[in-house]
DNA sequence: GTCTATACGATGATAGAC
DNA sequence: GTCTATCATCGTATAGAC
């Protein structure tokens, strides 16, 4: 429940957000977001067409959020390795999720255009950033320069995703920690 | 539908894996278990408690299954090395995603002990065998002696796992084989 | 073993009062 | 803008006939 200033669509959006985290699309319903909310039905469907349309604004933010948070530690100070080190080892709820990672085993997203295309678009996105630190790296020395940018990426981009199930299946961190050691000791320079 | 001489509660079992696969837990319904079995309710109950107790006989047929084509790969002719890329190159239906990893990203599976773990078993297993041909391949001086050869195996599960995120996000198998690519680039020896 | 009947709460949405 | 009916359908399960 939420009481902070925040307008009622804006809750609606905030509750909607924690619960597709939580639970995913299908496992969210009108009525959990609506009490967590705090709002009634009438107030959901006056300013939202419906379940999928709420979604649509919650996924939107959800991956705006994702972006900016892997923006800042991308482009913050070091050099490209330390950076990489950085997004890798940068503070996260591990078993949680990811919130945008998540939504792509939700058949019902996956399905819709409109829904997947946010979640597709942050993804790229942070690929492509990651891309570019590499590039640098080559360019500097520091990463062999017969590695692809885009394949490196990918791989960095998986590892973090693939960590969140491994750290789930076991119900313990560790395992996402060791992948993204064994993969920083690949990376390392030297 | 299946009719070949399967039994009425092998066919409810294969039905749910099927549906737990593209749909989840959550997202599985009896009615929709039933329908695809081509059963009554009747059936379902006289065979199995319910829905969580049919997931469970699903799962663990699923993970079994799992773990016994990882293991083909993995105890194939090669070396080390090749071998891990034979799992890592191995055909897979890469937008279906994982079967045992998707559940992972299940509220209900992983709240639920009995359900988690045969995912768990299942995922930890591969790991293992996997550190187990890295420790050959050091033996052997394929890949170098500094790598913890559980770090690599945490990395190359992940790595497939987060792969079916990127590949499903993006709906295209690309972005699964580049970090693949990108990951024997890595390991590869010499 | 399998079927049909029945039950009750949840889901996702609409209508209309205030 | 928000609230309270109201609705048809689905989800999960039990009971009891055959």
């Amino acid at each position: 429940m939420y009481s902070r200033g925040m307008s009622t669509a804006d809750r609606l959006v905030e509750a909607t957000r924690e619960l597709l985290w939580e639970r995913g699309y299908v496992g969210t319903s009108p009525r959990a977001i609506l009490e967590r909310a705090g709002a009634g039905q009438g107030s959901m469907y006056h300013h939202f067409r419906g379940k999928p349309d709420l979604a649509l604004a919650a996924i939107r933010r959800t991956a705006e959020a994702l972006l900016a948070q892997a923006d800042e530690v991308l482009s913050g100070p070091g050099s490209p390795y330390e950076r990489i080190e950085a997004y890798l080892r940068r503070e996260r709820d591990v078993l949680r999720g990811c919130p945008v990672g998540r939504l792509t085993m939700d058949p019902d997203v996956v399905a819709d255009d409109a829904l997947r295309a946010p979640v597709d678009a942050a993804i790229a996105r942070i690929r492509e950033r990651i891309a570019g630190l590499v590039e640098e790296g080559k360019a500097q020395g520091q990463f062999a320069a017969g590695l692809d940018a885009g394949e490196i990426a990918a791989l960095i981009v998986a590892t973090v995703q693939g960590g969140y199930v491994l750290a789930r299946a076991s119900g313990s961190p560790e395992a996402f920690d060791a992948g993204v050691r064994g993969l920083l000791a690949l990376l390392r320079p030297e």
